[in-house]
DNA sequence: AATCATTTTGTAAGTGCTTTCAAATTTTAC
DNA sequence: GTAAAATTTGAAAGCACTTACAAAATGATT
């Protein structure tokens, strides 16, 4: 079954077809009608390959990530799906893990499958050493990459990105206003937007007259029992804190659990802010104060920004979505509400 | 940059590029090491579209999810990927939703893609109607079918599941040994594994000589605050429960959060299972007791399954993998160790 | 009705690979 | 050293589509 059968069918040429199949307008009414008709009745489906290689293309996106599993990257890759599908895209998924041989090894992959785009989930595929991005720019060469949380200055590489620093930054004051003065800081990723956290964190302690507290920053694994475990460890060593703020709402479900062990009341004791709003942060009791960084925008911002570059157009290569905080249980800001 | 420039400077033709290709053991050593030199001299990579067009495959398995934000389905996901690639297939991922014409949309689409093979992840891919099921034997009768979770009897069609009957008998069971009498059971899905799960739990009732109660029944939406509010209303009209053993963790914690607000004491007053033993299980307090149905062994085995028909070997239908209940805080079994 | 412009259609040459079959080369056996 | 067998190689015909270009059909203009 192939664009012989039908052309023959309906008496044209498979150029004609192939006209009708591509949308091109030089066909006249009578004829595309014909060739659908006969299309639909003998269920013909054009093979996508020869298509390719006459096009190059296949509409489809290569998405990589570092792992599907974790439920803030699982949201970005359903609702990039959800988005590239109405285009009529389809993604293929890679999990990459945390080794860069491997994030390069399946970059080549998508690439050599012939993907429209590659959309990178998380900041962790910008290397902190610029030089280690090479494998980036090279994907950059051939197709555009768009990334989801990240930024790197790059004519081909499109960022989609909440101000990670100005969440943290505000969420930090706002703790310090709340009377916390040992604010611990909860994180386990030296990526880009790691890193924006980080920031926002320390400029926040630095602008209210405070001083930075190394001990205070406590680097952790993406698990929240090692983090109570790690908490309680720094707790034994003497170090004192009122409050958490954590990059993920994971490690902040960790101090959760260090306070209930330590018996601590949250949010009196304790307060408590995590990063994503992700599901398990009404999960956990009490319900977690959590910074939403509105990964649904972000994940529609990268699809639009693609098409647009599909089509030709300027686009802008950093595009930032705002961020809020949601108040629930683990925090007592005064209820300030006009 | 195609197989005949490597053949030219190979001073070979393209079909003995070709042969090094795809592997073929019909290559002398020394030209096939030649070629590869000048693969790799010249940064070579095989036109994905052209090598279709002839092979009529392209390494890709096409996976259909309800929705892979779901953390359990996501997990799925990412094993099936994780595997399937060891293998050197890719995943092409499609997002459905609940919607049958979705469901038959997207599975056509992967069709026309020329996938090798379709995953389903999760049951309610099976319509209650076997006639509705007929988009499936449509697939089946091109590519090899698995379901994840799900049984229906097929040539084509292949099956990785746990017993999802048994393990809620003897959760439900060993709840009734416990002395609970009045057992309430959520769910929010009538799909095939939901349905062997409910009969699990009324066939536990009946051994036990107990009668069963429709009110004890309670369908959900797949939601923690409005299971909450579900459960509170059944409360309200004057059904009694000492224990809840839901279809989801999500659910599960909806009866946490109903304990926390009715001034229940868990497990004294309310015993609670969950199921799947997602990380929702490990985040909420005290943590769920949940049947494991280890998802990554039956990822796993769906992949073998797939590996096996693909190589021409006879395989079953269907695949049960074993599963186990994982008692944390929300129940208080005696501890029979030995 | 004849000419020209415009729209519509068809022919044929790619697109980059796989694979069959025959030819060339190498190995083995005597 | 030669014939037969086995191995290695290449020429050429697909695979199912796109698209440039030429040809045909249609419509407009006088």
């Amino acid at each position: 079954m192939n664009i012989y059968d039908v052309s023959h069918k309906a008496g044209v040429s498979i150029a004609t077809v192939s006209r009708v199949l591509n949308g091109n307008p030089n066909v006249s009414p009578k004829t595309r009608q014909k060739v659908l008709d006969v299309m639909q009745e003998l269920g013909y489906t054009p093979n996508v390959f020869a298509r390719g290689l006459g096009l190059n293309t296949m509409k489809t996106i290569g998405i990589l990530c570092l792992d599907s599993s974790d439920p803030f990257l699982a949201n970005a890759v359903y609702y990039l799906e959800q988005n590239l599908r109405k285009y009529g895209y389809d993604i293929i998924l890679c999990c990459t893990g945390y080794d860069l041989k491997n994030k390069q090894k399946y970059l080549d992959l998508l690439l050599s499958k012939r993907v429209d785009a590659v959309i990178l989930v998380g900041s962790s595929f910008l290397e902190p050493q610029r030089k280690d991005n090479t494998y980036l720019f090279q994907a950059a060469a051939s197709v555009p990459v768009i990334i989801i949380n990240g930024y790197i200055n790059h004519p081909n590489i499109y960022c989609a990105l909440c101000d990670d620093a100005q969440a943290v930054f505000d969420a930090t004051t706002k703790l310090i206003e709340n009377g916390r003065t040992n604010i611990l800081y909860l994180y386990h990723s030296k990526s880009y937007s790691g890193q924006q956290k980080l920031s926002g964190y320390k400029e926040a302690i630095l602008s209210a007259g405070l001083k930075l507290d190394e001990n205070l920053m406590l680097l952790c694994k993406n698990d929240m029992h090692q983090t109570k475990e790690a908490i309680t460890e720094a707790a034994a060593n003497g170090v004192k804190f009122d409050a958490v703020i954590a990059a993920e709402d994971l490690l902040a479900v960790g101090a959760i659990k260090y306070a209930k062990q330590a018996g601590l009341k949250i949010p009196k004791d304790l307060a408590v802010i995590g990063y994503n709003n992700s599901l398990l942060s009404s999960c956990c009791e009490p319900e977690l104060t959590t910074i939403d960084n509105h990964i649904e925008t972000i994940s529609i911002t990268a699809v639009n920004t693609l098409m647009r570059v599909f089509s030709g157009n300027d686009v802008p290569n950093r595009t930032t979505i705002s961020n809020d905080l949601v108040e629930r249980g683990t925090t007592d800001f005064a209820k300030n509400e006009i």
